[in-house]
DNA sequence: CAAGATGTAGCAAACGATTGCATGACCCAC
DNA sequence: GTGGGTCATGCAATCGTTTGCTACATCTTG
């Protein structure tokens, strides 16, 4: 099937290509007499014609799109920050190029190099460990960004996060107010803004309302997932600390000491209350139904979008970021604390 | 920063442009004097050069990469699926551009017409409600695709499907194993192969065991989602037909039933046993863990992007299709059929 | 009424590659 | 020694747009 192309609407409308560009392109239909634009726009909507983005993108070097780096789509995590992100900017006439870097960084660095070549106008990072030089490189270069999730000191790149020390102030309170005090941590890695912050946050939250605080009470996990989660929680139990509440770093950890518990025969909540993060989709129909920290998934993804349009909006004005409020969702698996 | 081209690339090596680019392409550089090629080849690795994409898609109307057409990333089934194809179209060097349709036929037709300008070689439909007269009109292009999960009668297109008869088999066979006779199915709706399939291998199973198969125990439900399954299980129980097991049409659904016996106060398994279809991530999280039919999401991807690359290397090879095989999951929601 | 401003449209050169065709060098055989 | 065959390379058109510049009317304005 042939698609008309714009010499064949010019020539139809007896016009230059030129002409024709110029009449069809909203910033440039001034330049040309209202009736003859009139007459173009016509004859090119009578052939169908759509302008060839390829030819375009070569011309320009814009593209339209951009590019969404995250580690892994499977995470469920992500598939509501892609929708965010693509419901926001499909309207205003961007796609996002997706690609998931498995937190490789070689991966991350042949990805941003493929979306330049392929004139990506904009980069959403999403992604875990981030490659550093890479990201500053690129700042330095101020190419336009967005990071979720996460926050790098050393450049200022807009971003937008959860306000995950809020979060954990929620849950601690709620814990109290079930009559807890003695509360663990069940922390995710340290490499990640994420787990720094959860951790920092229940640190203090333990200070400032004079709970008991020793090391001990706060156990590192060595990944985001089930198994280290579980690994963590065998060690807070074997550590001697006592608890009654652990707060988990994210959903998957907790779900990790939920089979530790199970295995000990442990009763959540009975003897313990375990607190995810995060509220992953089926965190209501797990056993217990899940209390945990409810992050905004699609709406920080919605948000880095609009940060992004703004960016490429006016460059020069100055990157906002964003911290999106969270709110405490509590179901099954805390209650009061034991005797 | 700049990115060498084509004609620096040539001119620092002192040959012209063409000679460059035959000397760059594999498929061409037996044209060009070996000793001349290594020099263009050593040139162009100084100077970091990689061939613009765009500029290249421009020239020959391809583009290494091909479209995805899903309902929506946010349904778990289709992450596993989307890597499944990344995984394997990435290592040949293409890339999959991703995109939603929310079942809606027009952004189903506007992201296969965006593809099409972008000079994607080839679609993977995930889709659901298939606008039928475009895949037709496709088909007859003989534009390279692939079906997942469901197929056309009307035209021989190659399509990677769960062998689900066999699947509803499996769960049949275990339920019967467990002493069950009066088996129910909450089915899926019946606008899709999918639904259409189970029921039917549904129906030939009780028949072909003896199995008491009145019209009434088989409720349609009129989505795919929880609230669905809840209406359907309600539907089921008052209709006064007895049964102590039933099959849903996906996990899904099951979950719904399972709010449905909460409801009610029945006990699954003690009172009734549930069987799923899908195996979603954490249906062993839920409560009881689910037993279901485990599709492989993943190899339905990987197969989907290996069927298309064979189209795409050799389009007059006659398409095959796939049929992938089921397991069951055995895990919690199934028990000994009450006395 | 001349000189400059303004409005409209065409010309042609890009953007960065690919590729059919022409060219010239060289070799071989008759 | 000439005709023809290979090999290697250059030439130039092309893919479909965009855009700086130029050119020509027409309109102002003093």
């Amino acid at each position: 099937m042939h698609r008309a192309t714009l010499r064949e609407v010019a020539d139809k409308a007896g016009v230059h290509p030129a002409t024709a560009s110029r009449a069809l392109n909203s910033a440039t239909e001034g330049m040309v007499n209202a009736t003859t634009a009139a007459r173009i726009q016509k004859v090119a909507k009578e052939m169908g014609y759509t302008p060839n983005p390829i030819a375009r993108s070569l011309k320009t070097s814009r593209s339209s799109s951009i590019g969404l780096i995250i580690p892994d789509l499977t995470n469920p995590l992500f598939p509501p920050i892609v929708r965010g992100i693509e419901d926001v900017l499909r309207p205003v006439g961007y796609n996002a190029w997706i690609v998931n870097t498995d937190n490789q960084q070689d991966v991350e660095a042949s990805a941003v190099e493929s979306f330049r070549q392929r004139n990506v106008e904009g980069f959403v990072f999403a992604t875990a460990h981030l490659h550093h030089a890479l990201l500053e490189e690129m700042a330095a270069a101020s190419t336009p960004m967005v990071l979720i999730n996460r926050r790098l000191a050393s450049a200022d790149i807009p971003s937008v996060t959860s306000d995950d020390s809020t979060g954990v102030t929620l849950a601690i309170q709620h814990l109290v107010e079930l009559g807890h005090r003695n509360i663990a941590h069940l922390a995710g890695p340290q490499d990640l803004s994420t787990g720094v912050t959860r951790r920092r946050a229940f640190r203090e939250n333990l200070e400032e309302r004079g709970l008991p605080d020793e090391a001990g009470r706060i156990v590192v996990c060595d990944a985001w997932s089930e198994e280290a989660g579980a690994r963590g929680m065998l060690q807070l139990l074997d550590s001697g600390v006592p608890f009654t509440a652990v707060l988990a770093g994210n959903d998957l950890l907790a779900l990790g000491a939920y089979d530790t518990l199970a295995a000990r025969g442990i009763s959540c909540p009975g003897e313990i209350s375990v607190i995810g993060f995060n509220d992953m989709p089926y965190m209501d129909k797990v056993y217990p139904p899940m209390t945990t920290v409810r992050i905004p998934h699609y709406e920080l993804g919605a948000e880095a979008a609009r940060l992004l349009l703004e960016v490429l909006d006016g460059p020069e004005r100055h990157p906002r970021s964003l911290l999106l409020p969270l709110t405490l969702v509590v179901r099954g698996s805390t209650g009061p604390a034991a005797a």
